[in-house]
DNA sequence: TCTAATCTATACCATTTAGTCAACAAGGCT
DNA sequence: AGCCTTGTTGACTAAATGGTATAGATTAGA
């Protein structure tokens, strides 16, 4: 239930790329001075990012990193799946080894798993509505739009089909 | 952003625990039964589970554990707090050795902290509301508190002072 | 064509997390 | 007292993650 590296680094990286002005494209010595991280590594965060489909790359000299698309197509949920994998599985209880006893044999009221389907919701609620654009802008932007969602839908929106 | 193993299979036993009926503690036998996981391992998870103040032990023959206090005052934010640490420590952004450009020398418009900031005051919105009663009453119990919790304080109410 | 700058890939080591093992401490029971 | 059942502890191995090193592929420009 904590950020992993890759997320935090991975997130930062992706935002130094969408701010990054003019029309050429970020480098990896650029994005490893601008976070304090050494090139190898980036070049490892970065590459995450192109096979999730978030960036694109052009090789050889003047080569570099962009967005694959505009930064108020990119929301959190995605960054996110991309540098951790999914939230919260479908074969979530498959996966734990429990015998069953309070889950597989009984797999309509587990109520372990309902509640991760809760809180999952939630937060996908969450990181579905902020975009890079919205990080980029600051957190005033971010804070109407997530007070927006708040509005129309409460948590009760979240509520992933009990 | 993933669930730990120990915070799944923790909770798992937190659970049975609380679900055992009679004045009898549960014995680390019942529980690596009842989940299918070694005796070494349930006895590892339950030791957390104590220094973390949610269970009590009595040593010797007919010992085992029992909650230190009624599952109706054990949120899921204690519970996780207690099997994985807190979820977005103060420090975060110290941690996290990014030489500043993006954070440490600009500590007050940190975007990516906010955007934690925010994603964590969700999430704890969520997590304080629901009590291990909640989830021994099934799903029925948990809905009707997140709705509440919803209708009162939206999302907004998760807004942690931009 | 050559070179230098850049991205790409794979292998590698270090640290953390998952899970096991074996020796020990404490309390009930005969 | 002695024994047996139970919890307690710390050391240990295995797997996943974090991060580094190195060799290779691609392209712009001289």
């Amino acid at each position: 239930m904590k950020l992993s590296a890759q997320e935090e680094y991975g997130l930062r990286c992706l935002l130094q790329i969408a701010q990054h002005p003019g029309p050429d494209p970020v480098q990896i010595s650029e994005l490893a001075t601008g976070e304090g991280l050494s090139p190898e590594y980036v070049a490892k965060l970065v590459r995450v990012l192109r096979q999730g489909g978030l960036v694109t790359s052009t090789r050889g000299a003047t080569g570099g990193y962009r967005l694959s698309r505009p930064a108020s197509e990119i929301t959190m949920q995605q960054v996110i799946e991309v540098l951790d994998g999914p939230l919260f599985s479908e074969a979530f209880c498959q996966v734990h080894t429990g015998q069953g006893v309070s889950c597989i044999h009984r797999p309509t009221d587990c109520s372990v798993r309902t509640l991760w389907r809760w809180v999952g919701g939630a937060l996908q609620q969450v990181l579905e509505k902020i975009t890079l654009a919205d990080l980029l802008n600051g957190p005033k932007s971010m804070g109407v739009r997530l007070f927006e969602a708040g509005q129309n839908t409460p948590l009760a929106g979240a509520e992933p089909s009990l």
